[in-house]
DNA sequence: TTGTGATTTGTTACTTTATAAAATAATCTA
DNA sequence: TAGATTATTTTATAAAGTAACAAATCACAA
């Protein structure tokens, strides 16, 4: 059952998007597979690189997970907080971080194509 | 052949900083298990695990790999910079970014446990 | 149209990363 | 020095990710 690639995208789009948490890839996969029972992981990972490419969705690194971005997805420097108790995750913009962030790393003439900017801790829900 | 944590953290951190790249756990095990062949993964990862608790090592989330702390691992917030080229990490402190990184979560009343920042791009030996 | 090559998508099988849970060893306490 | 307690190791397996090839589709020339 062959699918063109956006089909695909917007396929999981809406998986992530109807979930109020993060997702793993094989959380995603279990889901589609209530439609197409065939599909297998490649498919999956191969669909989340686009999206995340396209900066309509978010990988968090620090928890193997994927969320939709909630943003205008063309925002440069996402910072996600991510809540230990709850699982929640923010989505905030970090542009002010970046000229710091650039002469932090300009010791070295470091040139950054991508930076990863996750803070884990408790939410304002979880705190009472 | 059980040894006492801190030895096998002095294991590990010898392994790690003997290696001028960052090392997977995986990598660390094959190198000591040179010396203790039935070593296995958990010994490892929960070794590993004390030292990234401890400072003494980061975790680099992104690349699933490790390095040791190159700073005096008392340091607030380690900003971690990844050359794609070659594989280097830098470390450098990041403590100028805490107050606008609390701003930005400030909104949901959000508490930072723990600061995940990486930034992957081109080292200056590799830019030439 | 139809053949040809380039590209995209699907499938299989596997590798790498990580951890739960049972087993064992060391240490402590009385 | 037996029994309780804690820490570490082992076994086995779960979870995450990917390489490599097969099949389908597309673009375009003849």
């Amino acid at each position: 059952m062959r699918k063109p690639a956006d089909a695909r995208q917007t396929d999981v789009l809406t998986v992530l998007s109807a979930c109020e948490r993060p997702m793993t890839a094989y959380q995603i996969l279990e889901q589609l597979q209530i439609a197409e029972p065939d599909m297998a992981p490649p498919t999956v990972y191969r669909t989340l690189s686009a999206l995340t490419d396209q900066g309509r969705a978010h990988r968090l690194e620090s928890i193997k997970a994927f969320v939709p971005c909630r943003c205008d997805h063309v925002e440069s420097l996402p910072v996600l907080s991510i809540c230990e108790d709850c699982g929640s995750v923010e989505e905030h913009d970090g542009s002010d971080l970046l000229h710091t962030l650039t002469a932090l790393t300009a010791q070295n003439a470091f040139h950054a194509h991508r930076h990863i900017i996750e803070i884990h801790g408790q939410c304002g829900s979880c705190a009472i």
